[in-house]
DNA sequence: CTTTACGCCTGACGGC
DNA sequence: TGCCGTCAGGCGTAAA
């Protein structure tokens, strides 16, 4: 289930393969993901990959601009399921090879997605005007946030604090998994009213959030069920997690054991006694 | 404005 | 062995 650490880990797997490459295929075997993917996908054929980069959990393949200045580029995102990987074009396809990339190399980024909760799109705007990217809040990573941000922004809200941080308006690539580790870290109860927290534990809480996302990416991503990176292995940053799937063991701080809830449809665990 | 519930989809797993 | 129900979850969207 890719977060952010995983998009970053695929996001720096791609990379290489595709800056300054020129595309020269787009094959599309299923175009029923999330939304269809468009036939404007096949604008990128001929147009050389300027710069991957990631704004939040999308994946953004920028191309070099055409003679009129248009910008425009793919726009991915990995959804429950999905990855990427590196491979030859002539390589045999499996099950749920959705998509193909090829580039001028030889090399072929293939979409591969068994729920197909992924997106494969085109853009040919300002990609932060695009519908999906434009409310978005800061990245988690970047200096516009920070425990002040969550505490401005907190104010008045009464819903619990675990679905406050996982809402993309608020703070980005914040998923299920490292919401419940976070607030694990900082001693902060999933379900506590976010509007009821002083600046300092937000102060901490925006420090976990950092914290754990970026050691996560140090480790290539969390594998649970199905995560691979673009070389096909998984991440291994599912040995590091302190609460999530953790229900009934003992808490690494106090060994009281952790708990289970659901909050806003998702499972969350936490310590309840080392978190308020 | 905030908050909540839903649905898209497949695979894994448990019970019978 | 097979079948069926349940669960997992990102996130846009509709509804409250």
């Amino acid at each position: 289930m890719p977060e952010l650490p995983e998009v970053e880990t695929t996001l720096r797997g791609i990379s290489p393969t595709m800056e300054n490459r020129t595309i020269s295929e787009v094959v599309v075997r299923n175009s029923s993901l999330r939304w269809p993917v468009p036939e404007e996908v096949q604008q990128a054929c001929g147009r050389m990959v300027r710069r991957c980069w990631r704004r939040a959990k999308y994946l953004l393949i920028e191309l070099d601009p055409l003679a009129d200045g248009a910008v425009g580029g793919l726009l991915i995102h990995l959804g429950m399921s999905g990855s990427l990987r590196v491979c030859e074009a002539a390589d045999a396809v499996r099950k749920h090879d959705h998509v193909d990339v090829v580039l001028d190399s030889g090399k072929c980024i293939r979409f591969n997605d068994p729920r197909r909760f992924g997106v494969f799109l085109w853009w040919n705007e300002p990609v932060q005007d695009h519908r999906l990217l434009k409310s978005l809040g800061p990245e988690p990573l970047s200096r516009g946030f920070s425990g002040d941000l969550l505490r401005q922004k907190s104010r008045g809200r009464k819903g619990a604090v675990k679905n406050f941080i996982m809402d993309g308006k608020i703070v980005v690539g914040v998923g299920n998994i490292y919401a419940s580790e976070a607030l694990y870290m900082a001693g902060i109860h999933p379900t506590r009213p976010a509007g009821r927290i002083s600046a300092q534990r937000y102060d901490a809480l925006a420090a976990a959030i950092r914290d754990v996302l970026g050691r996560a990416i140090m480790h290539g991503g969390t594998t649970l069920r199905d995560f691979l990176d673009s070389d096909g292995n998984p991440g291994y940053f599912a040995q590091e997690l302190l609460v999530y799937e953790r229900e009934g063991l003992p808490c690494f701080q106090c060994q009281a054991p952790i708990r289970r809830k659901v909050i806003g449809q998702r499972s969350s665990y936490y310590c309840p006694k080392c978190q308020r």
